[in-house]
DNA sequence: TAGGCCATCTGGTCCT
DNA sequence: AGGACCAGATGGCCTA
């Protein structure tokens, strides 16, 4: 969708239905279907009236254009099935809008810098952060674990540990130098995932040089290191002040499989594509 | 002006 | 059969 506040100011992810069909009859004026003499809603109330059909309203008429059979569409003039294809349409821009919709949420949560001065991170930008983010969550998680192992003992248990003690603990907030310190609220970080070039320079720096650093370097988004994470090994995961992990089950839960390559989506069914 | 990003349209395919 | 999903094409807007 766009890539800046001033974007979402003049190019609204959802135009008002009015302004696209206007600009779909534009378009079919020097289109395929370049005859537009009459109304669809005549049109349509003619192939109404076919039906035995009267006084519809324009939502009848709308349903009816996709209700009627294959037979019934050989029959259709240019301007119902301009109809037909102006719902179908619809249907495709509100599709694309509620994918726009999830992909803003993703961008809020995303550890990136949000406000009016700083431009939206584009859509390629935005999954590729996220996949790195899950990543080095996961790699936070696992490193965690082991930091328990180690201390606590094979067993996992919680030895003196009483969970009220976890309310001081990490669960209170993000742990200076743990990646979540890195969040939404913070539009001045360091950032995790990104490059150094792109982490506290690139992103103190006003206006849209954030995300122009990160476009630039798409490619250093792709690839995580390997075996080290977005991060690398040497990341800080544990609080400054008490330097102890939390003992709680909600800290050991245990990591999703993660892999270093990326996933792909499954489709239900056999998809040659 | 070129390139990036985006919204929209469109036709095809798959699923329910 | 209708809707969801997908990908290609197209054109607009913005920035360097």
């Amino acid at each position: 969708m766009d890539s800046d506040t001033s974007r979402v100011s003049s190019r609204p992810s959802s135009p008002e239905v009015d302004d696209i069909f206007l600009a779909t009859l534009k378009k079919s004026v020097h289109g395929f279907s370049s005859a537009v003499s009459s109304t669809q809603s005549d049109h349509l109330s003619e192939l109404a009236s076919l039906h035995g059909l009267h006084g519809l309203s324009e939502e009848d008429e709308e349903s009816l254009a996709l209700r009627l059979s294959k037979k019934d569409h050989k029959l259709l003039s240019e301007n119902e099935l301009q109809t037909i294809r102006l719902k179908i349409n619809s249907r495709e821009r509100k599709r694309m809008h509620d994918l726009n919709v999830a992909m803003d949420g993703l961008r809020e949560v995303m550890p990136y810098a949000h406000g009016p001065s700083v431009r939206k991170l584009s859509k390629i930008a935005t999954l590729l952060l996220a996949r790195n983010y899950i990543l080095m969550l996961s790699n936070s998680l696992e490193e965690m674990k082991r930091l328990v192992s180690e201390i606590y003992g094979s067993g996992g248990h919680h030895g003196g540990f009483h969970p009220a003690a976890c309310g001081t603990m990490t669960h209170a907030g993000p742990v200076p130098g743990h990646p979540v310190v890195s969040h939404a609220s913070h539009p001045v970080v360091h950032h995790p995932l990104l490059p150094p070039a792109v982490s506290s320079a690139s992103l103190s720096a006003p206006g849209i040089s954030a995300v122009t650093s990160v476009r630039a370097h798409h490619g250093l988004l792709k690839a995580p290191g390997a075996g080290a994470g977005p991060l690398g090994s040497s990341f800080q995961h544990w609080g400054v002040g008490t330097g102890m992990p939390c003992p709680c089950s909600m800290c050991q839960v245990p990591p999703p499989h993660v892999t270093s390559m990326p996933v792909p989506m499954p489709r239900l069914a056999s998809d040659p594509k």
